[in-house]
DNA sequence: GTTAGCACTCTCAGTGATAGAGTGCTAACA
DNA sequence: TGTTAGCACTCTATCACTGAGAGTGCTAAC
């Protein structure tokens, strides 16, 4: 019992017509909707195969089949086909782009629900991971004579602050001098580079300057590591109550609650599955999901660049009835349009 | 027919049983669970006269009462006893205040997850409105010949960054220049104090240096502007699913989208319900609510401190069936708390 | 290998029938 | 006059039952 031609187009059949109804499909469905040219009879046959060979199941004894996990990924695999997608709304991501080029959480969580507009799924996309990044300046501000501001700008124009303090009093031009001797040093280097010895080494080389800055430096330390903490921006969540998987209040609730926990949302981004599709983007399905909350859920996810590096995931989400192929094409211009809009911007 | 003693009690009686179980209450409910003295037949006329005068609704013939708008009204004006609760909880405040000191947003949401776990309803917090806070501090920082960062930072260590861009090239020099100017002449003026008139005065004042300074001048007018945009953090709207009134998932899908629209939270947050309690503590229901998607909502609102002055606003947001005693306490504490924090945080 | 036909299975929607909760009214009582 | 017991009435929710419909698997014929 093999998979010939006839029962990969059954299957192809099954999956389109499963991912538009949500309704078990029977064999006369498919013999009258796709012209086979086979009768129900024939079809009832392979479909029987098709479920002993797991790419099919049935909810219950005389009902139509659904497709399995192992069925969904033989069709992301071989048989699904891209249809055109309308590229009007996704150009929508440079206006987001311009307007938010100074405020990268904000570009993103704007980003993150224009996707989730556009699909009719949840979003997530995680912000840069950027201790790969260069640094570009380093400034302290007096705020008072205990506490400062450290301003740290990132290639890309990546900007964070932190309020540093300092248990003795700190004349304002020392600030001055400290913050240029810190770009002196620490400038082009990425925030890998910077670590806690190079910062002891740097209060060694200050002397008596450096015990006085204790404090300061050691502040420096602590913030330049929290830089990189990494964070998840999802939209869409309401979007579960559309599918009717999820009209079970109950698990509609467990996947809700998942969607609200970051180290879950960081989890669904950084798993992994098996293959990963020509074009950079990788789909995960059902059980292939490490997080349990998303057992019956499937994610497409691929990743963005900044400075011709890979600095961040977006995924989709949804039902493992989702459409793969609508979400592969939106996802995957996307990522294209993002790449060319900000290679222009933050190179240029 | 006016309502005496008896009355009120019954009224109280049916409005904390229907709060616990969501089911209308029948007369000999009470009778049995509430030990009024009266028989079930008494209460029963008492019932009918309390739904005669408005206090209480029949969902259909024979069927027991629910509160209405106005008996929520009463209740919470003259029947509602406040519980005691739980401070431990409450506590973790300050751990959040102390470790997000330094980012404000981020010190926010996490105050409205708090408060969303305490309470089980969902939680908004609108960032402080600062145009009425004074300016302590600006500093231009340059990116590269023809674009530059501009730090404000305001009264209570509030940090904006916004990146500003010229036609012309400008100077590191001229950038330092520029920024003691501007602290010389802004310093400790308020947002609003900060008009356009006062920067092309400005200008004018400057000579050729405001002619050069042209483009630079105006972003900044423009960045003053933009840092007293109003986000509204929000929390906790799976608690929605809960409440077995949103158990439909259309009723539920609507409020879920109002939550995620901005100005509809701007709305809820700002409305003033006709009275408000002594305690600083707003509560609107039902029909009260402007947003129509909040007809069947209840909101307590209360404001925050920041350095004596109201900034923003807190609100707790449930069925019209919510618990507002024990939402009324957990605020109210809460805020005293957080005002109690910030204030050593901030001046001190 | 394919197909028509048929018996069989299982779900779903509709239909009464019944129990139960609650009311309103009346008449009796303190 | 206010309170109460009793009773008829109303409405809902639940359960069992039924028939229609969709779909299958098997068999026998092509």
């Amino acid at each position: 019992m093999d998979l010939d031609e006839r029962k990969l187009k059954i299957l192809h059949a099954i999956i389109c017509d499963y991912l538009e109804t949500a309704e078990p499909v029977g064999s006369r469905t498919i013999s009258k909707k796709y012209n086979l040219g086979v009768s129900s009879a024939t079809i009832r046959n392979d479909m029987s195969d098709l479920e002993e060979l797991g790419f099919l199941m049935q909810p219950y004894t005389s009902a139509g089949r659904i497709p399995s996990d192992k069925g969904y990924r033989l069709y992301v695999e071989q048989l699904m086909e891209y249809p055109m997608i309308d590229m009007q709304q996704l150009e929508l991501v440079q206006e987001i782009i311009v307007e938010k080029i100074d405020k990268m959480e904000s570009m993103l969580q704007d980003i993150s629900k224009l996707l989730s507009m556009i699909t009719n799924y949840p979003t997530l996309i995680s912000s840069p991971q950027i201790h790969k990044t260069k640094l570009k300046h380093m400034q302290l501000i007096p705020l008072d004579e205990y506490s400062m501001i450290l301003i740290t700008v990132m290639d890309g124009n990546i900007v964070r602050n932190h309020i540093l303090n300092s248990t003795m009093p700190i004349k304002s031009e020392t600030l001055i001098k400290l913050s240029t001797m810190l770009n002196q040093r620490l400038q082009g280097l990425t925030l890998e580079e910077i670590n806690l010895p190079l910062i002891q080494n740097l209060k060694q080389q200050m002397g008596i300057h450096g015990i006085l800055l204790n404090d300061v430096l050691d502040a420096i330390a602590n913030s330049i590591e929290s830089v990189d903490e990494q964070d998840v921006y999802m939209s869409g969540a309401i979007h579960i109550l559309d599918f009717p998987e999820f009209h079970d209040v109950f698990k509609a609730k467990n996947l809700f609650h998942a969607l609200e926990e970051k180290d879950i949302l960081i989890t669904i981004l950084s798993q992994n599955s098996s293959k990963q599709k020509d074009n950079n983007i990788q789909i995960t399905i059902g059980q292939e999901n490490i997080a349990k909350e998303m057992k019956d859920c499937s994610v497409v996810t691929t990743s963005y660049k900044m400075g011709g590096q890979k600095v961040g995931t977006i995924g989709i989400l949804g039902p493992t009835r989702m459409d793969y192929a609508r979400v592969v094409s939106t996802l995957s211009h996307l990522v294209k349009y993002m790449d060319h809009i900000l290679r222009n911007f933050m190179d240029g």
